[in-house]
Order: structure tokens, then sequence, then C-alpha cells
RNA sequence: GGGCCCGUAGCUCAAGCGGAUAGAGCAUCGGAUUUCUAAUCCGAGGGUUGCAGGUUCGAUUCCUGCCGGGCCUACCA
């Protein structure tokens, strides 16, 4: 409602300016909202205008107002020094529109949208870091949805790389386990938390000689070969931990409709289809000399020469790539630097790397390589939706997955790179439609506080003491697993309800502890924008006081009490202010002399729709958990300040009351798009 | 070396395309509960927005140069 009336206010100014003043360029009115309602609920600053219009700002802003004729929706325009128009919007229009639980204009119908996010690497637990690229993705998957989009979510599975090796490496030759003994050891509850344990003792391992290290080579060829008996024991294992990951992506309300593996784009040839385009359109070309020699290398652009001298072991973490030194490990230094401007692609023994199979995958989501996966039923979610997983020789019927138009990849910041290499590959192969609409989702990453891991009992070193964050590392098994901190916040919450609410039986208890623990980990992992680095810290996380997600869904559980004390229903309420009678009670007290604090309630809650688009353009989800928290904050205020089952006034009581239907709706609605769920008390 | 990101209150973070007096939460201190139950509210203190220039009516925001920190830069995934 509130973007709407923006919207038309630009436009109409435009036009105005434009007829008044034909032939003069200018630039598009920026209207932003003044220091406090007092002063009105759009300001346009008139500076911009001056030169062009070779007039003073408030000479513009008074000719504006005094000539532009009525606007639906916009009560009056002020000038205000020291150049700006202030426009009031009509409070009975919008809210009478607001209490009808309208949402904003229809968006345009356009195709279906993909996004990818999670793509947790099937080897161990999923930690904090994979949290936040799930809740990340998951809110903006609903964000999409509130839009009226339709979407695809995929969570892309790499199955077949070292890092699944390197667990099958530590069940075969560290415990020295059957394919049978390994089976039965999938059943445990927390499998993933074994192979978390496992993952670290392994890397261990490989430093002690380089015999242990060459098994993982042996381990990782075997695994390519798919009739062999290690490859079934690492597809035991992925598999397996791949459904733990579901089941704690489950708690949070997270669901995926599609799982891409790694090992069917390589079974069903998809690199094929992809090389053979990519050689046509000469966007990899062969090397026949130097350093790069026998390989098929992408140019890169904006390229580096690398100066590295300490460095580099490999630590596959998932789409979330950390590197760390070795010590006492030497790497030469390149020399030419020529070479650095290239990506290698191919390896000189005929293998793809990462990134070409990823450029096939997204070949694949655009429908340009010729291509689908074979596909079966996975995972059925407790509400009946299914989740598919590819395969070779999949089921008959199925849902028709890819061949979008657009797609948003929720993806950590360290893999820009890696990102750009597939999007310009796209782009040398001529489908810039494509590249267009293909949107690295970055964020950084979850990181710990020296406190938080001295808490976790890891032993730092005295440079590691003094950094501000330290990067998790599933290699080291450092880190806080997803299910431990979920299990800790719904201990905590439950010992709150517990106390507040001894009469709620306790499977009830539990149920709201969880709803909270779900709201207080959502919002914190959604209130920080993108590109801030969370240095994660127990004491932040697990707090519900102040700006949180439990915060807000207690503003909820306040205004739901009302109308259960009340025994109305909150949303007949508000309906019925739509209606003549309403706007007439509406008018009258939008306009009393107190009125300015309501409408300001009104006002942040007809922004749901406006904030939801602007999330959804700028990719950043961290403006609606802002909203949300705002709404929560005034409707607070106004709680405290406006007795309303008291109120003697029963016209007006209905008018309070009306507020509070609306704010918790929109309330609601905004949590709802967080994935969070208000309780029934708390 | 090159690319990307960050530096704002004691701490953690905000600040729509450059706009009016730089805002929240936590922490500290002082208040509010016969009420729609305080996971709440009210108030106070706390800032040379890393430093130095530049652009202009106006800079936390844009440009340049420093200082400090992080990530990436591999025939790993």
């Amino acid at each position: 409602m509130y973007g709407f009336l923006e919207h038309r206010l630009a436009a109409t100014l435009l036009e105005f300016l434009a007829r008044r003043h034909p032939g003069v360029s200018l630039p598009t009115p920026v209207i932003e909202q003044p220091p406090n309602v007092e002063l009105g609920d759009f300001a346009i600053p008139m500076f911009p205008f001056a030169k062009p219009l070779r007039s003073a700002p408030l000479k513009i802003a008074e000719a504006i107002r005094t000539e532009i004729g009525p606007i639906e929706g916009i009560a009056e325009m002020q000038v205000a020094p020291p150049g700006y128009l202030n426009v009031r919007i009509d409070r009975v229009w919008l809210t009478a529109r607001l209490a009808a639980g309208e949402k904003a204009a229809a968006t345009t119908p356009s195709g279906k949208i993909l996004v990818e996010h999670s793509s947790i690497n099937p080897n161990k637990a999923a930690h904090i870091g994979h949290l936040r690229n799930a809740i990340l993705g998951d809110t903006f998957v609903r964000l999409l949805q509130y839009a009226g989009r339709e979407v695809d979510v995929q969570n892309y599975i790499d199955n077949t790389g070292v890092q699944v090796a390197d667990v099958v490496v530590g069940f075969t030759h560290l415990e020295k386990k059957s394919r049978a003994e390994i089976e039965a050891l999938t059943r445990q509850p927390r499998f993933d938390y074994y192979c978390w344990d496992l993952y670290a003792r392994v890397s261990q391992w490989y430093e002690q000689s380089t015999e242990n290290k060459q098994t993982r080579l042996h381990t990782l060829h075997a695994i390519e070969d798919a009739s062999s008996e290690t490859a079934a024991i690492a597809d035991l294992i992925s598999v397996a931990v791949l459904r733990r990951h579901l089941e704690t992506m489950d708690r949070l309300d997270i669901e995926y409709d599609f799982l891409p593996r790694e090992s069917e784009i390589l079974h069903l040839h998809f690199w094929d289809s992809a090389f053979t385009q990519l050689k046509d359109s000469a966007v990899l070309t062969f090397e026949s000399a130097g350093k790069n020699k026998g390989c098929w290398v992408m140019r890169r652009a904006g390229a580096a020469k690398p100066l590295t001298t300490a460095v580099p072991e490999e630590d596959p973490d998932d789409r979330l790539h950390v590197i760390e030194p070795i010590e006492g490990v030497d790497i030469p230094k390149p020399k030419d630097i020529a070479e650095e401007d290239q990506k290698v692609i191919v390896r000189s023994n005929g293998t793809v790397g990462y990134v070409g199979k990823d450029i096939a995958y997204h070949m694949w989501k655009f429908g340009l390589l010729g291509r689908d996966f074979g596909y079966r039923k996975f995972y059925r979610y407790p509400n009946q939706h299914d989740c598919w997983i590819s395969t070779t020789d999949g089921e008959k019927e199925h849902p028709h997955f890819g061949d979008v138009a657009e797609i948003y990849n929720v993806i950590d910041a360290r893999q820009s790179e890696a990102q750009n290499t597939v999007v310009e590959a796209l782009r040398g192969l001529g489908h810039n439609d494509a590249a267009d609409h293909y949107t690295h989702f970055s964020y950084e990453m979850v990181a710990l506080t020296p406190r938080c891991a001295a808490e976790l009992g890891y032993t730092l070193s005295e440079e590691d003491k003094t950094r501000s964050y330290i990067e998790v590392s599933g290699r080291k098994g450092f880190g806080v697993k997803a299910d431990d901190l979920l299990d800790q916040l719904i201990a905590s919450a439950k010992k709150e309800v517990d106390a507040r609410h001894p009469q709620v039986d306790d499977p009830e208890r539990l149920r709201i502890a969880t709803q909270i623990a779900i709201g207080a980990l959502r919002y914190f992992m959604l209130k920080y924008t993108k590109q801030s680095v969370i240095a994660f810290d127990f004491k932040e996380a697990l707090s519900f006081e102040g700006e949180t997600g439990p915060y807000a869904q207690y503003a909820v559980v306040r205004a739901t009490s009302i109308f259960r004390k009340a025994g109305t229903d909150p949303d007949a309420i508000a309906v019925e202010f739509s209606g003549k009678l309403g706007k007439d009670i509406l008018a009258k007290h939008l306009t009393a002399a107190d009125a300015n604090e309501i409408w300001e309630l009104w006002l942040a809650a007809s922004k749901t729709s406006y904030v939801v688009a602007q999330c959804i353009a700028t990719t950043e989800p961290a403006y609606l958990a802002k909203h949300a928290f705002q709404l929560a904050q005034l409707f607070n205020t106004f709680y405290h300040r406006y007795p309303i089952l008291s109120e003697s006034d029963e016209e007006r009581k209905q008018f309070l009351l009306a507020t509070v239907a609306v704010v918790r709706r929109e309330l609601i609605r905004s949590l709802a798009v967080m994935g969070i769920e208000a309780p029934p008390v708390m």
C-alpha cells in the first residue's frame, strides 16, 4: 500500500513537472520519509530540481503544492525549509484499504524462479554456517512466494568429491568397518555427528604419513567407479548424511523440491554435452605448453598474479570453501604470470573439475544443456510434500525441474570467483539472457568469536585470541553443529515456558518452546545484513530479549490475547473498518490531537509488501527483519500507552481494536515470510 | 601483487538512488507491575562515522590516497 502510493506520487510529480517545463530533462524524484510523522509521510527533496528548473527549491515546492491538483490517496502537501516538499497521506484512504486486508497490486506474471540453497556436503553434520545459508535461502524463497512468484527450491549435493572420500577412508581404514557395519551405523539417530568427528580424525590421520594420504587418492578413484564396493559405501554414507540434513532443516521448516547430485551430473554425462558446446564456441581452449600444458582452460576476467608463498592444502568444505595453510608445506611460486589469467576447467589427466560440473549444471538450470536428470522421490515431509532426488534411471512420472528463466544461488561470498566463472561461460556460449538472470545471492560467512571457541573447548593460539573472529572448519571439527544449537535454544526456551505456564501440559510447552527457539534462531540469522560477517556468540544467539525473534513473537501473542479476552475475532474487526461506518470512525480518531502516534502504527503496517519488494530487489532479507522488529516495537509502546479493553468510549475501543488487528496481521505475515510462527502463549 | 568486502556509541549492528537532529539492541545507571500477565515499557549517559584530501546546496554514503582487518586468487571440491 505504502509502495503503491509512493510510486503514484513520484509518477504524478514527474508528469506535472514535465508538463510545466517542457523540454527540460529532470531527475527522478527521491521520495523518502521525513524524520518524524509531524512533518508528514513522504518527503521529497527539491534540491535536485533547482538547477534544471533554474529556480529555488522552496519556490518549486510551492509551485507543486499549489498547482499539482488532487492525487488520490494524498491529503495535503507542505513546503518545508530548506527545500522539502512534505506530503501527507489521506489517512482514511489508506487505513480503510489496509483494514480490508488488501495486499499490494498483483505482480506482473512471469516465469518460475529457481533458488538453490543449502548445498551442504553430505559428509558431516550441518553447522551454523550452513544455517545462515539455509535460512537466508528459505526466507528468500518465501519472499518470492509472497510476491506471487512460483519458485523451485534446489539443494545441490556434492556427493563425489574428496570430502566424502575422506569419511569413507575413516570408516574403512581407521575404523576398519565392513559395509554391513557401516550400514548399521547409518541408522543411528545422529549419524552425521559420528561423521563429523570421524572427518576431523581422518584429517589428522592424513598428516601422520604420506602413505595415509595416498589412501585418499585411491579411495577417490574407487568412488568414481560406480560398480565398486567403495562407491556403494560412499553412497550409503552420503545418502544417510543427506537425510540427516533434511531432518535438521525440516526442524526449521525449510524444505526442498529437488536434490540434484553431482554423481548424476557425472554418470548422465552432463559434462560431455557442456564440453562440446564450450569447445565449439571456443570458451575453452587447449593448452599445449606451459604450466597448464594438457589442460582445457578458460580465460579469467580481471585475473591475478599470485605471490603465494605459504599454503595450500584443500579443505573442500561444501560450497563454503575453507582453505587452510599447512605448516611445512611449501608450494613453489608460479612463474608464468600469463598463465595465471587462466582457469583450469579440465585437468591434464582428462578429468573435469568442480567448476566444469557447475557450468554443466547451470546450463541444465536454464534448459540449455539438452539433457535431463532421472528423478525419484526421496523424502516426504510431514505435510506430504515430496522432495525429489536425481538418479540415473528414475520414475516415469515426475515434476518438471530446471529449464527456468531466472535463478538465484545462495552461496557464500568466498565462492564469487567460481560463480563469476560460470556466468562468464554462459556469456561465452552466447547465453547473455541467461547470464543476466543469474544472481549470485552472496553473503558473508559465520565465524566464531574467540570467546565462543574457548567455550567449545578449543585451545587457541595467542594470535587467534587477538582476532575478532575465527573461521569454522569442518576439517578440524571446529564449529557449532546446527542440531546442537537448536537443542540448546529449545532447552533454554522450555525452561522459561515451564516456569511461566505450569498450567499448560508438557507436550504443548515443548511445542511452544520449539517455536520460540526457531524464532530466535531464524531472526538471529536474518537480522544481520548479508555483507556482515557474523561473529557467532552464544550469548547473542540465545537471547530472547530486545531485537530478537521472540520479541516480535511476543508482540503477536499480546495482541492475540487482547482479542481472546475481548471474545472477538481480529480479522473480522479489521474488515468491518473498510465499510462506511468504519471509515467515519477512522476519520474521527485519526485526526484527533493524539492521533499521530497511532497513525504511525498504521503507516508501518502498510509497508509489508513494500519492504518485501525491497528485499527481493536487493536480495537482502534483513530489511524484513527490521520491519518486523519496528512493528513489534511500535505495538509494544502503543500497548503500554493505551488500555484497550477498559476503554469506555465504545467507538474508540473498536478503533483501537482495529489498529491492533491490522498490526497483528502484518506482523504475522512478516514473521511468516521469515519462517517464524507466533505461538499461542509465551 | 590483483579482485571483492569491512572499519559507525564500551560491545553487536542499522542508516532505501548522496538529504532534515547518525539510529536500534546489549551492557551500565535510574524509574514503571491492583491493568490487555514485565520475554514489556519510560528515562539517562555514551559519537571528530579509521585518517587525510576532493566532488557540492548537502557526504556515514560518491572519488583519490593512506592505516587496520577479513575473504578470494589451486590441474580441491
